[in-house]
DNA sequence: AGGTAACCGAGACGGTACGTCTAGTCTTCTG
DNA sequence: CAGAAGACTAGACGTACCGTCTCGGTTACCT
């Protein structure tokens, strides 16, 4: 299933979610283990498992694998989670270059759709609550997937600034807030219902032409 | 400290937070106890335990009082946390009337200093974070907490909407959105450092104004 | 408190089944929770309650009755069964006066009969039992119960040395054991079965006339 | 101490009091949690508690041993005890088969030892208490321990029947709880003094020629 | 080809916390 | 005042996991 394929693009591209494996001699870890955990976690939690149910030993149990062949890859239940978590998030495309407004609904549409193709649509919200009350946990996720999309994010900002199609009398992160915010308060704030198709042209149309009268298109 | 004050206030409010005292006849619960447990719970989160950390165990020990004394007032260790978390809220104060411009940047200063007047800064983060994992304690939440000050938002919108402050061709609860979410982004997607003063300001005049140049105040 | 002047008073007053009641002024107790308590106690242990599954609060709740009124009363739990297992013995007859013999069956009859007297067949097992491995309780149990029916015996066999029906040699203690000895193995060692009828007349027989052939009556 | 020798003796053996070892794969069990498991409870006795005081908490405590290693081996406080009590009982010896009357001697002689060489005088009492107190245990420990030596006892009596030693107009069983009950009597009727060390000749004696006077030996 | 190092599943280890129960005491209200 | 009710602190109950360790056995690399 898809996991092969995830964990041959992982090893290949060097900071690939999935434990370290150490360069040692003996016998090499069985890439079998690997998914048979992750596969396992992912299961467990679709079969409506919250975060706090998981447990180590279910895990090990329901991968049919012994317990010290999950701690021999990840140090304890968070960094496995983490992994799992980040083995979720695609990278995000290239803006496309199109008009500074078009990207940018791209952007948060990739956002939207990542949200709708978790395998659970509960997982996301979980695995991000267990990850942020853990300090390390949380600077590492964000180094890893929230930092690059950010990234992306001012890249494209900074290009409507330049171009004259954004006003540069705000800060850049204050501006991005305001196209990221949005999304994240729907989903996290409200009722989980899936994000609606339009949200993100809503969005960024409206934060681009102000919500004062006058100026719609 | 203020348990006593909040008690009185909380038992004259009706949905007050903390745990229903049955009518029962026989010995009255011990208003001391509910609050050493409250009052436990913050200490043992000021000095740095992590929520993970808590245990019930641990918290009536802390509290000198009896497992069971906890167990009677809250069924779990989530339940009581909710409690906690509900009892650092206090109520939003009613708009005061002036310009929408003006009610908005009050409405998320308000949030802006709840945030800071946390007995620990990351105190909520960790607390919500908790909470949001667990479908049932967020609703509830939600339901106590988060709705109300909503409405207030929405109640602004409206007026905003009727003296064509804001404009008219948005779905009410996106608008809302715009305003809450770039708070939210600031608060929990980033390092933690405290929301600086203007930005309330900075994210209420810009969502007004639009992201577009030319309109600038 | 009180309760030392009750212990003193209650071992004054020779010791009958139940508990002491004090002199005081004011309500006096209720002979009504008196015995709603011990019928618990046996009510229970009749629908097959082991001794080490009563506790006082289910004795309480069974009685209908708080459980400060039990302890009130009694100061445990071995206090309230000793009491239970004294209100239990009827005092032993005095000797017929009879053939030293004859008396002999008698008191051994009459143990027989005690033990199926007992609301239960297992009843007396348990309570000794529980009470046998607490010293103090087995010493109170000893001096009230058990010595009265030893000091009939001696003076049986006392008067039968006397009367030259009972060989002089032997230590009278040695002596009395080997005619009570034998009913505690049948009703202890082994399977609780209800002593049969000839028992008593068996045993005083045979260990009168002695187990080695040629003197059978 | 001797411990050790009769885990080897006990393993040997097949019906070895102590925990049964699962067939398992697995890390195997730890000799030495099951010895300092038994030592503790007998520590623990010797310094003075009570059955009732025992809890199994404290058990493991003072083991230094985590819980489930206890209740890995055994069901609860009871089957504990049961097999500590079992461990404390060496096999009955043969009868050396000199004269009936000799053999009977040895076979008491061997009881009355037996309450000497426990580690605490107080020790049996309890044990036994406990244990009777619970029919399921009860039968357990008359299945292992008391036929055995019950048997002996039987053979005993049996020759003696068939060589005219021992009358025949008695049922065997009686005959037995003769020679028996009067050591149980004075085990635990009396105050818990050490048996003298002639009892068990007087008993037999006795016994056998009856209290009756004239046949004296 | 043989050694050997690290892997594997299984499960025991000492601990800690869970949520429930009971002990014995204390407190309030009702009769 | 006694009594029923039910609170209180304290701590044991038996279970489930934690993260580590130990077994017997397997599997690849490196002489």
């Amino acid at each position: 299933m898809s996991r092969a394929a995830e964990d041959a693009e992982g090893a290949a591209a060097g900071g690939r979610p999935g434990p370290a494996t150490p360069a040692g001699r003996g016998r090499p870890r069985s890439a079998a283990a690997d998914s048979a955990i992750v596969e396992a976690v992912l299961r467990l939690i679709e079969e409506g498992a919250s975060i706090g149910e998981l447990s180590m030993e279910g895990i090990a149990r329901a991968a049919g694998v012994g317990k010290a062949t999950v701690y021999r890859r990840w140090s304890g239940k968070s960094a496995l989670l983490l992994d799992v978590m980040r083995s979720l998030d695609a990278p995000s495309p290239p803006p496309a270059g199109l008009s500074v407004r078009d990207d940018l609904v791209a952007l948060l549409e990739f956002l939207r759709r990542r949200g709708l193709a978790k395998r659970s649509s509960a997982l996301m919200r979980s695995l991000v609550s267990h990850v942020q009350a853990q300090p390390e946990l949380w600077a590492e996720y964000h180094d890893t997937v929230v930092r690059a999309r950010r990234d992306a994010l001012l890249g494209v900002l900074r290009r409507g600034v330049a171009s004259g199609e954004i006003r540069a009398d705000r800060d850049l992160e204050t501006l991005a807030d305001l196209f990221v915010g949005p999304m994240l308060a729907r989903a996290l704030l409200h009722e989980w219902k899936e994000l609606p198709e339009g949200l993100p042209a809503d969005i960024v149309d409206t934060v681009l032409e102000g919500v004062r009268p006058g100026r719609e298109r």
